[in-house]
DNA sequence: GCACCCTATGCAACTAGTTGCAGAGGTGGC
DNA sequence: GCCACCTCTGCAACTAGTTGCATAGGGTGC
C-alpha cells in the first residue's frame, strides 16, 4: 500500500489539508497513484494517530475550518525506510485487456467504440503532459536532485500514455 | 472487478479446475490479470453459486478429485454483457513509481540498485514474450477473430515491457 | 428566506484481493 | 513407516480502496 507513502511525499513537499491533497491527485501526485477524499482522510487520520504527521485546524474566512497535515520526524524517517525497501514488480491488470482478448464473445464493434473513446482520452492526456513538459521542463538536462525526479515522473505519465496509444491503435487496425 | 470475466475468458476457451486456471493466470491469462489461488477458488464458488459455470467432479489416480468448471449458457451471456457494457480509463497506481518520485526523501542508491533488478527482470520478460510471438504467430497478418485477439493481447504484454523498460532506463541514465 | 453551490471533513457498508493456514489423496526415498 | 513433496481444494482474518451518504460554514441569486 503506497498511498500514505505517496501523501507522506506530497506532504514533505507542502504542507496540506484533506481537500488539497485530493486535488493535487488530480494533477501531480496523480501521475502515479489515485485515491478519494474519503480514502485520504481515512488515511490522513492514520498516519496521525502513528505520528507521521500532525494536524493543525486553520480557520478560513469563506469555508469552513481545514486541517493542515505537516509531517514529522517520524513521518519523514518512515518516507526514508520505506524508500529502502524492495519493490518487486508489480502484475498488469486491465479490465480493458481482458474486453479485447473476450472480444469474440461479444459485441466487437461496441468493444471497439470503447477503445476508440479511451485512445481519444489517452491522446488529451498525451498532449496536456507534453505541454507541461514543454512548459515547466524547457531545459531538462539541467535538472537534479528531486525537481529532475519530478520532470522524470511526468516522463513516466508521457510514456505511458504513448503505450496505450500504440496498444489500443494496432488492436483496432489489426481488426480493421 | 474482472477476475470473473477473465475466469470466463478462459473456461470459454476449455474448461478447467482451479488449480489449472491458477497456472494459465502465470502464463496466457497473465498478461492482463492476475489472482491467487484462493481469490480463484472464491470467485468460481460464486459463479457457480450465480449460475455462470457448473463444476463436474472428476477423480484422479494419483491425486485428490478436481472440480472442473464449464461455463453455462446463462455465463456465456454475462460474458457478451459485460463486454458490451463501457470500461472506463483505469487510473495508473505504481508503487515504485511512489518511490522514484521520492528518492530525494531516502536512499536514493538502494532504490537505484531496486530498479536495476526490475529492468532486468523486464527485459527477461520482454525477450520471453518475445520469443513466444515469434514461435506462436509466426505470421500475424493472417491472423483474425480470437485468434487474432490472443496475439494482440501479447503485443499488449511486449509493449507494456518496453513502456517500463524506457521509463526505468531514462531514470536511470537521468542520474547517472 | 430558500435553493443551490462551493468548501471541508468524515462515517459506514461493501468489495476485491492478500496472506496464512489447513485438510486430503497419493508417491517416492530412506 | 515416516517424512517430504506434489496435487487439489478451500476457510478465515485482514487490508486497501470504493461508493453512498452525511454534517457543517458560508456566499449568491431569485
Amino acid at each position: 500500500m503506497a498511498l500514505e507513502h505517496a501523501l507522506l511525499v506530497a506532504l514533505s513537499e507542502r504542507p496540506a489539508a484533506g481537500l488539497e491533497l485530493a486535488r493535487r491527485f488530480d494533477r501531480s501526485i496523480g501521475f502515479f497513484w489515485s485515491a478519494t477524499h474519503q480514502q485520504i482522510y481515512k488515511v490522513l487520520r492514520r498516519m496521525e494517530d502513528d505520528g507521521w504527521v500532525t494536524a493543525e485546524v486553520q480557520a478560513q474566512t469563506a469555508a469552513p475550518d481545514k486541517r493542515v497535515y505537516t509531517v514529522t520526524d517520524v513521518g519523514t524517517k518512515a518516507l526514508a525506510d520505506w524508500i529502502a525497501t524492495t519493490t518487486p514488480r508489480a502484475g498488469f491488470r486491465s479490465e480493458i485487456a481482458v474486453k479485447m482478448r473476450a472480444a469474440s464473445y461479444g459485441d466487437r464493434t461496441a468493444l471497439e467504440a470503447n477503445l476508440r473513446e479511451l485512445v481519444d482520452d489517452h491522446r488529451t492526456r498525451l498532449a496536456h503532459y507534453e505541454g507541461m513538459a514543454a512548459r515547466d521542463y524547457p531545459e531538462p538536462t539541467r535538472l537534479e536532485g528531486q525537481e529532475l525526479d519530478t520532470y522524470l515522473v511526468l516522463r513516466g505519465g508521457i510514456l505511458q500514455e504513448t503505450f496505450w496509444i500504440a496498444w489500443i491503435t494496432e488492436y483496432l487496425e489489426a481488426h480493421a
